[in-house]
DNA sequence: TCTGCATGCCTAAGTTACTTATATAAGCAT
DNA sequence: ATGCTTATATAAGTAACTTAGGCATGCAGA
């Protein structure tokens, strides 16, 4: 089956916390905003999406709030933590490392 | 812990293949390749390379022979098949796409 | 009115690809 | 003979996904 892959594996914590570092979201906008950013290259389903959302609020990166939409609904707002902008500064950089790596793998063979 | 992840997930069938490319490689080489061509960015550790070398065979993306390398030791060498090659062509075209994505997010928030 | 769709939350089971640890063996140098 | 480098390999554990569900609300259209 292999995997369809609407994802780099691991990247999707650096892709929440970078879309929060804006203004807080719930997760269903998140979710659509990485998605319309990334051209709809990126997809993040909901079995990906929750699970990270409540391991990045118990590493103490995000914080929610229950708060009422712009469409008048309940919804759990999520914002950056302090260390959370510290994380997604770690993250950031790493990223950068790692994906400049590959690609010197890539083009030197 | 989190992971000090010297590689990124899913990456490791593009490098190996890649890796192959120029020429047939044994497996400690291709470690050693990666490490080198990566500015020691990335780490192969052996628990890593030798499943993903024997998957990318089952897979038919590679193909073994037994042979003497330059120091005169016995080793395992691998080298790209036609189907690898194309295979090679789909996770280059993959990485490119998603990791140009994860790009756009992080520009653009 | 009720039917369906989009919004919005969630979890469970299964898979995959790693990490970490361990084992084996040959060649070479001290 | 002791230890280092080269070289192969497997096993147990874990993290982060995928796939597949379930639940509830608001709104538009027939």
């Amino acid at each position: 089956m292999s995997r369809p892959s609407d994802l780099i594996q691991g990247t999707l914590d650096l892709l929440i916390l970078k879309t929060l570092s804006t203004e807080p979201k719930h997760g269903w906008a998140i979710a659509k905003r990485i998605q319309e950013v990334s051209g709809a290259a990126l997809q993040v389903t909901q079995g990906a999406l929750y699970p990270a959302l409540h391991r990045l609020e118990q590493q103490g990166w995000i914080s929610a709030k229950w708060r009422t939409t712009d469409t008048g609904r309940e919804a759990k707002f999520y914002q950056l933590t302090k260390a959370g902008t510290v994380q997604l500064e770690k993250e950031l950089a790493q990223w950068v490392r790692l994906s400049n790596a590959v690609g010197l793998v890539i083009r030197l063979a």
